[in-house]
DNA sequence: GTCATCATGTAAGCCGTTACATGATTGC
DNA sequence: GCAATCATGTAACGGCTTACATGATGAC
């Protein structure tokens, strides 16, 4: 899931670990603060995987197929007089990834292939979310009505467990407190559907236009 | 926090681990599906800590300290004659565990010291609350204030989120339904916290200013 | 006598954690 | 020059999962 994560924020914006971690922290929310153990290691296997490359590992400016200098101490140079413009920041010593085609391609895989068992339905579906904006409608519809139907689920075995008569005060108070908010989780994803649908009328069974892809270039080149 | 759920459990009964799994499925809720490749171990450390004992197990050997008849055919007809009174049930070959007094200390160290970081916190919590009914009137009022708290933080860094300006749509209705969300978990703590209150008016240990002048929201009324 | 269910266990693996180790850059 | 921060990585471990292995009991 953290590769999902990972691949989506590369999505956007070509980013080094370190960077990365911090958006996942105030942008996503979720993986509060991921820790360097687990990250660097999934950027080392997302390479691997040729899901990633990395575009630069020293000094060099950011711009994407920018070939620079080879030179050490050149770049060392380059970077003492960049500093002067920005007053922190633009370390040396760090690897900037992006992301592949094949990372792409992975990406959607991901997107709406994983939900394996056994991992955390709202922070899986959470990270989902996060990204639908580059998945088709048809996707993201199709990921808010499983959500939905999940915690419909969810509803109904809360329902039976409430409905016996072994819980003591504080169990059951819990029950009701869930079922409260998946009501109200169910009744967010209904208006979200709702807007997805107004957005998109009719799902004419193919050929729909897969999305064209502007909209997704990154809107700023090295910005700090 | 499994072996948590399990002294909460034998704490109120004894019983063999299948029929434990059934109920943190179904009374619980938690741990949804425990499976055996972590239930089992986690009863044999529990075991090994002396923490728990095997009172029963049907097949033989392995009571510990406590001798009875080594006659296998004697267990089996013991348990046809059992198994007429029961319509279901009552296999032979099952290990029924109790909890010990060391059990018991351990249960309660778990129940205020564990809450250990990377662990999901609202899972944590929700055990905790399960279990209330076995600690101390103070000790539970402590937890449930904990959990506020926590809560509360989560909201700030979510407002905090919120306020930025580059969230794209999806991810800005996920923040403001998660914020809507710790707001009514807020809301329902308050709730549990002066019925508390109302429980044990005068905790008076030594310096305790009851800080009043809460009355926060509190919507609905407690009972639906 | 065979199949579903109850019951217990082991092994391998996944996905995250903390702790530790290292080095570059920059502020003072 | 020294400490704080930025930046990358490795090692050991934790807690859970699935897959596999085994066996007893009861229904038919």
């Amino acid at each position: 899931m953290l590769d999902l994560a990972i691949l989506g924020l590369l999505h956007e914006q070509e980013q080094h670990g370190y960077e990365i971690r911090r958006r996942l922290r105030d942008e996503l929310g979720l993986f509060a603060n991921i820790s360097f153990g687990s990250l660097y290691p999934a950027l080392s296997r997302l390479e691997a995987a040729h899901a990633v490359t990395v575009i630069e590992s020293s000094g060099g400016a950011a711009a994407p197929s920018m070939p620079f200098t080879g030179s050490l101490s050149g770049e060392r140079a380059g970077l003492r007089a960049r500093r002067a413009g920005t007053p922190r920041g633009t370390k040396r010593s760090r690897k900037v990834y992006r992301i592949t085609d094949q990372g792409r391609r992975l990406f959607e895989q991901l997107l709406d292939a994983d939900e394996r068992p056994g991992a955390d339905d709202a922070r899986s579906f959470g990270l989902r979310l996060a990204f639908a904006r580059h998945i088709a409608p048809q996707a993201r519809l199709a990921l808010l009505e499983r959500r939905r139907a999940q915690l419909t689920r969810r509803l109904a075995t809360d329902q039976v467990r409430a409905s016996g008569d072994t819980l003591d005060v504080y169990t059951r108070s819990l029950v009701e407190h869930s079922t409260e908010a998946t009501e109200h989780d169910i009744a967010w994803l209904d208006r979200l559907i709702e807007s997805e649908r107004l957005k998109q009328p009719a799902p004419r069974s193919e050929n729909r236009e897969p999305h064209t892809g502007d909209a997704v270039t990154a809107t700023k080149g090295t910005s700090p």
